[in-house]
DNA sequence: GTCCAGGATCGGA
DNA sequence: TCCGATCATGGA
């Protein structure tokens, strides 16, 4: 993997597993779109980036080196070798390989934690295109100006001086007073969510449950997809529904849904959700 | 009109 | 501890 930079952009050849469509498009994130060119283009870390691949080779701008040293390098997960964690999991289990099959280069974007934290407590019984619409809106409405037609997400601080009235025409619908609340929460008690990311799994997740709008299912998105936590496993709707339909039978031993896929899949079973995850959306569990 | 969406919370059994 | 109703909103 070669980087450097030329005209405030940021060229990387020769990377592998890093296919766009599957990374932007699994549910993970929500503020990037694809362009017409086939790019994406989000917002992260306060920055409107663009991100485009051709071949194997991929190129993000407007950035230089020193950025892509301290931000994008991590924020794309680029020193982790994907190839071993899909080796790993390979062979274990026939629907998880089938799903191999259609989706490539999958990454797990290490998002920002008060983001991730606030767009899944909005993702509570809601879609994901209406998801997108309310973080954009929150935005617009909260968020600094981060070029002529881009806002950066809100912080805690700008949240917490706006009111439960503002949110809901956000769209937030009843989620309104829990987002207010956890910006009020991370205010008062002076709390740092990076500091999570240190803490172990138990530890981290404790902390975020007792954010009002959190259960077990955002905590673990939370953990999975800001906070380097690879061993959990978010049972939304459509695990209930690959559970019921696919492993019936097999789970049927365990207690839980989270002690059979630890125990299916081990180290990296979080990983392994995300690919059944958007491979059960995209095929209606396999049907088509 | 009903049903559902990357669920959480509350009250009551 | 477990279960059902309820929570806004928009699209199918």
């Amino acid at each position: 993997m070669k980087v450097y930079e030329n005209n405030g952009r940021i060229t990387i050849e020769n990377v592998q597993g890093f296919n766009l469509k599957n990374t932007f498009e699994n549910g993970q994130c929500f503020r990037w779109r694809e362009c017409e060119d086939g790019s994406y283009s989000g917002i992260a870390f306060g920055k409107m980036l663009n991100i485009k691949k051709v071949l194997n080779k991929i190129e993000i701008y407007p950035t230089n080196l020193k950025e892509y040293n301290e931000i994008w390098k991590n924020y794309f997960d680029m020193e982790t070798d994907y190839q071993e964690i899909i080796d790993d999991l390979k062979g274990k289990d026939k629907y998880l390989d089938q799903a191999f099959e259609m989706i490539d280069g999958l990454r797990i974007l290490k998002q920002e934690p008060w983001e991730t934290t606030i767009s899944f407590i909005i993702s509570a019984n809601n879609n994901i295109p209406r998801i997108k619409k309310i973080i954009e809106t929150i935005s617009l409405q909260f968020g600094e100006k981060t070029d002529e037609e881009h806002y950066a997400f809100p912080t805690a601080v700008e949240i917490s001086e706006g009111s439960i009235q503002e949110l809901r025409e956000c769209g937030a619908g009843f989620r309104d007073k829990y987002i207010y609340n956890a910006a009020c929460k991370i205010c008062d008690e002076s709390i740092n969510l990076n500091d999570l990311i240190e803490m172990d799994t138990n530890e981290a997740k404790k902390i975020l449950l007792n954010f009002n709008g959190i259960g077990n299912k955002v905590a673990e998105c939370v953990l999975l997809f800001s906070m380097n936590k690879y061993d959990v496993f978010p049972e939304d709707t459509w695990v209930k529904k690959i559970v019921k339909n696919l492993y019936e039978e097999e789970s049927k031993e365990f207690s839980n849904v989270r002690d059979f896929f630890n125990y299916k899949f081990g180290q990296y079973s979080g990983y392994a959700q995300q690919v059944l995850f958007y491979w059960a959306r995209l095929t209606n569990l396999g049907v088509k």
